[in-house]
DNA sequence: CCCAATTTGTTCGTATGTATC
DNA sequence: AGATACATACGAACAAATTGG
């Protein structure tokens, strides 16, 4: 009979990523929650019968993935933690720091997603929520004088966007169109994308979402749909005229629109 | 005059995550790739002039999000390492682990990104990748018999997605797509979603893809798009009558379909 | 305000494991 | 097979932060 055989593609453990998991695990099994405070490392220490450093490390792995976090002090210790949108993005993010992402790619992405969005929002907004997102508009319904004012038009823009995806009922798509956006973002400040000649067509962005808003309050979903996606393919098509291939760098978390 | 103010939703970072972030910029700033290696931990020791221990727990935060691995022996070292996408598959899934993602959150992304892809690919594929996709089909040309039989073809239509998925030249259309399957996978495992009244219901999926890959074949994009606008939403709708709210668990990486 | 207890955070010295030559 | 160069692991001590008396 042959041994119970190691796929090489299971990778060998090093032994803090195997207490790391180990303890995944347990949280796991006993459905601890967020705020659940895990043994201390002298406990942990005896549990696993390792040394210290080896636990610690442990410990920092699920630091990094934003599992955990931990307290020094009386009352203090491990506690489970609820990921951030924050981390999530920037670890998400680290993944296409290596994969070169076009405009293009991001714009597909976008061009689906947000008028699905939109659609899925009509009729559902309270009154306070529709002024919040008229309150983002008016941070560009003056044109653009300098290329500062530009770049800060374009960043309010996309937080438009990231405002209409909080208020979506689904967290995948809140997070998806918050992330794209992120990208963007990204690129516009990392890459000086915000150039002289688009300056009155960003403007005609504050036409798209003058109108948006109307649908979305009228709750024609069907109406908002379309106004989305005329608006994103606008878009793609302005930023398109400054492509560039996106040298996206590793994002130092927190720094989230 | 004030001190200069530390914002509050700036945390204070440990002494190893400012290790982990200044390694970061470090290798981003000089846009070393993967395969080069980074100074060794007794090198690094010098430079922060830190303990191993904290050297070590730093590099354990970079190894967890996927950005470095470490070999031992001579030659070896900590080297700059392409996150997998397996990796940011976990990565992300541990961030809606807390979520609660429904069957009607993942279709809704699903819908909106699945025909995109179709329309995307019509046309652009190989012979060879027609086949390889045709290939993926026959697992289940024959109707289940048993809810074992059922769930691999559940399973294996999942992966039809996954392989179309990989042959998109767009890595975040990609990457989400193969995440959304995944999601869904891990759903129907972990919850014993695949119950006996939908057995023949599921073959039909069969019929839906033939014709997908006639589409493509043929290079007709907009077919291709409605047949699998179509496609989801019928599957959308078998998925439903087994409605669960999603209990997402940790994801143990490596298990991508 | 200070002191003491608790818990994580950091350091150092040493020893072991592992891959290359 | 043995030497070398590296990561990996251990253990004991000390430092820093937080809480409560």
């Amino acid at each position: 009979m042959p041994p119970v055989t190691t796929p090489e593609s299971v990778e060998r453990l090093s032994r803090p990523q195997q207490v790391a998991e180990a303890i995944k695990s347990w949280v796991m099994a006993n459905g601890w929650g967020p705020g659940h405070r895990l043994p201390s490392e002298l406990d942990l220490i005896g549990r696993f019968g390792m040394a210290k450093g080896t636990i610690r490390e442990a410990i920092r792995i699920l630091e990094a993935q934003g599992l955990v976090k931990s307290r020094t002090g009386p009352g203090g210790g491990v506690f489970v933690h609820q990921v951030s949108e924050a981390r999530a993005t920037a670890l998400l993010g680290n993944y296409f720091y290596f994969q070169h992402l076009t405009i293009d790619d991001i714009y597909q992405i976008r061009e689906a997603l947000e008028p699905e969005l939109a659609a899925n929002l009509a009729g559902q907004l309270s009154e306070t929520q529709l002024a919040a997102l008229e309150d983002v508009m008016t941070c560009y319904s003056e044109p653009a004088r300098t290329p500062e004012e530009e770049r800060e038009q374009h960043i309010a823009s996309l937080r438009f966007h990231a405002l209409l995806a909080e208020m979506s009922g689904n967290p995948l798509l809140r997070f998806l169109i918050r992330f794209t956006a992120n990208m963007l973002a990204d690129i516009t400040v990392s890459r000086r994308l915000y150039s002289q000649p688009n300056r009155e067509l960003w403007s005609s962005g504050l036409d798209y979402q003058a109108r948006l808003v109307a649908a979305l309050r009228a709750g024609d979903g069907e109406a908002a749909r379309a106004i989305l996606t005329d608006h994103m393919q606008n878009a793609h098509r302005l930023m398109k005229l400054q492509e560039t291939v996106l040298t996206q760098r590793f994002l130092p978390e927190g720094q989230i629109i």
